[in-house]
DNA sequence: GATTTTTTGATTTACGTACATCAGAATTGG
DNA sequence: CCAATTCTGATGTACGTAAATCAAAAAATC
């Protein structure tokens, strides 16, 4: 049986009333009394009931998601996702609550993270913008004790507690990895459809990317990144347009959103050539294609998985709990056409 | 504020304890009454508080795993993380215990669940042995109410409640198709080690991995299969014999355990040519060789998740909560060399 | 209609913790 | 040594549910 704190009064020969003032740092206890206490509580190897002392405290976790208006389907999914943690949230004692911030403007996120601050909730989940004012507003708020954690873009260098979401220069090293070992012996030229080299994700996927495939498979020329800005009618005009003009391209890595123009280009252009394509977060468009062979490897970040870890960080930091740390890694998703869920 | 008994009570008129006797399943409710209690519960979207429930019962989950006395690294592994369970069951309310049977012995398994439904935990995980016995004892148990799962290897056809463990034919098939598209317009023979082909899990990988080289890599032959009963010094004498005797190998497929013998036979016979080899499991030794290209890639089943998995699912059905069935999904890695965690 | 049986209500205690109150003890300052 | 202050103990209530007891009411049986 786990001790309760009748056994560690008992233990540390002061009353209930005292422990509970140790435990819940109130003030009115002599120091050699706190630590008589803090040593019984060791020793027995106490640790609170959480269920109890929320059960008790009547409490909730009112958490706080960040979320960038953009209109993709991956921050749909995301959204979707968190409206599922919402509808669990009796269950999980959480109260979550999403803002909506302009993508791509630290000025907007720093102005709502300031709000925050004053609002006091118990827990931040972001979809970080990269740049050293958000990082800024970020640390102070740790060391302000706020629980923070990053969702799916991290920030360089800050204090947040915990990354929820995919190591983005691992993504793209596999990709080039699995682009070019699926490619061969063959030569030629690999285009990169990116979102915008403005976001962080995208940048370092590209980076990881690049750097294999100088390393590993330097036979292939890597042309100009296109910018489709996740757009799917811009990604399909530029990719259509590099596809027109240079009959020397053998590979695609897709490494942000906006597939749907991708591949629709490719259906249209690339029916004579086999052309091999890696591509970004699995979607009904994604999936369609790589059951159909357009695409031939997607690679994935489980949304659900993001909240769902998020929620438990937040949690277990604004308890001063430690977390499972191999559960909360977010894993890489390969998928082929073999292996979908 | 979600409801609580008190506001059911009220709802249906009807005392406190004509609610509980509802909840509990207790005798000495008429049938009418009974009626306007679940109404009121429905009407009102009432859920019982698990976590107050379980501090006034001081309930626990007593969970049975029953494991094969298999000695290789993945049953390692499996059982260092049903520790780490055990640790974490003061928190969890769980009491975990674990049998070991022999493996591959349909009748030693069916003698220990025989003797669990006398015992009454509240659920069993068990990594199955795929026998029509097996099948029918478990059937049984679940038609007494008793929550199973089975783990790593399931049970053809069986109403245990969830499987947590990963598809292996999508695994085989994945398998195949790595391989197939890493050798690209090479020809040549493939080599198959498998532990044995008495194991479901095994089977199903080759299933998989045969089906899709049939399909779509037709010009490479497989030869015949390698069991190294998860040995590494069989493993090694196989797979070193094999590439003595056939200079057209091209490939290799590690479906099993014993991944040390292959790799040190792939290090004394195969400097000279360039093989492309694909195993299962990810461990020290497999994970040293994808980072030396001794290997190309590693399926691997996290054991970490299928235990917190089944540990999870046990504990929902027990209470006749519903799952996060995404959450539960066990998915098959992919590890190239740069996305290793 | 009286009796037995079944159903229902009212009340209490408990789980482990939080939090508040008040009285009494120990300590400190003068 | 007394007063003021600081600490500590004792006690009670609460959270939402479980489980038990006993009395009272309702229904079923004869």
């Amino acid at each position: 049986m786990r001790p309760t704190v009748h056994d560690i009064a008992a233990a540390a020969g002061v009353s209930l009333a005292t422990v509970d003032r140790v435990l819940n740092q109130r003030p009115g206890v002599r120091h050699v009394t706190r630590e008589k206490v803090e040593t019984a509580i060791r020793e027995l190897g106490y640790v609170r009931d959480v269920a109890a002392a929320n059960l008790a405290k009547g409490r909730t976790y009112p958490l706080v998601f960040i979320l960038p208006a953009s209109d993709n389907s991956f921050m749909h999914g995301l959204n979707a996702e968190i409206r599922q943690a919402i509808l669990r949230s009796p269950a999980e004692r959480t109260d979550i609550r999403t803002i909506e911030v302009p993508a791509f403007d630290p000025a907007a996120l720093v102005s709502v993270l300031e709000e925050l601050s004053r609002e006091k909730p118990c827990g931040i989940a972001m979809v970080a913008t990269d740049a050293p004012e958000v990082r800024a507003v970020v640390d102070r708020l740790v060391r302000e004790r706020f629980p923070i954690v990053t969702l799916v873009s991290d920030l360089t260098g800050s204090l947040r507690h915990h990354y929820a979401g995919v190591d983005n220069i691992a993504a793209g090293r596999t990709a080039a990895r699995l682009l070019g070992r699926f490619l061969g012996p063959r030569k030629g030229e690999i285009a990169v459809l990116a979102g915008s080299m403005l976001v962080r994700d995208h940048r370092e996927r590209l980076e990881g990317f690049t750097a294999v495939m100088a390393e590993e498979f330097p036979d292939f020329a890597i042309l100009p990144v296109l910018e489709g800005r996740d757009d799917p009618e811009i990604a399909h005009m530029l990719v259509a347009d590099a596809l027109s003009r240079n009959a020397g391209i053998v590979g695609v890595y897709s490494l942000g959103a906006g597939n749907r123009g991708l591949i629709r280009a490719l259906k249209e252009k690339a029916v004579d050539r086999t052309l091999t394509v890696i591509a970004h977060e699995l979607t009904a468009h994604t999936r369609a294609a790589l059951l159909d062979h357009t695409i031939d490897a997607i690679l994935n970040q489980d949304a659900g998985h993001e909240v769902r870890s998020a929620v438990r960080v937040l949690k277990a930091k604004a308890d001063g709990l430690a977390v499972i740390a191999a559960q909360e890694r977010i894993r890489l998703d390969i998928f082929l056409k073999d292996n979908l869920p």
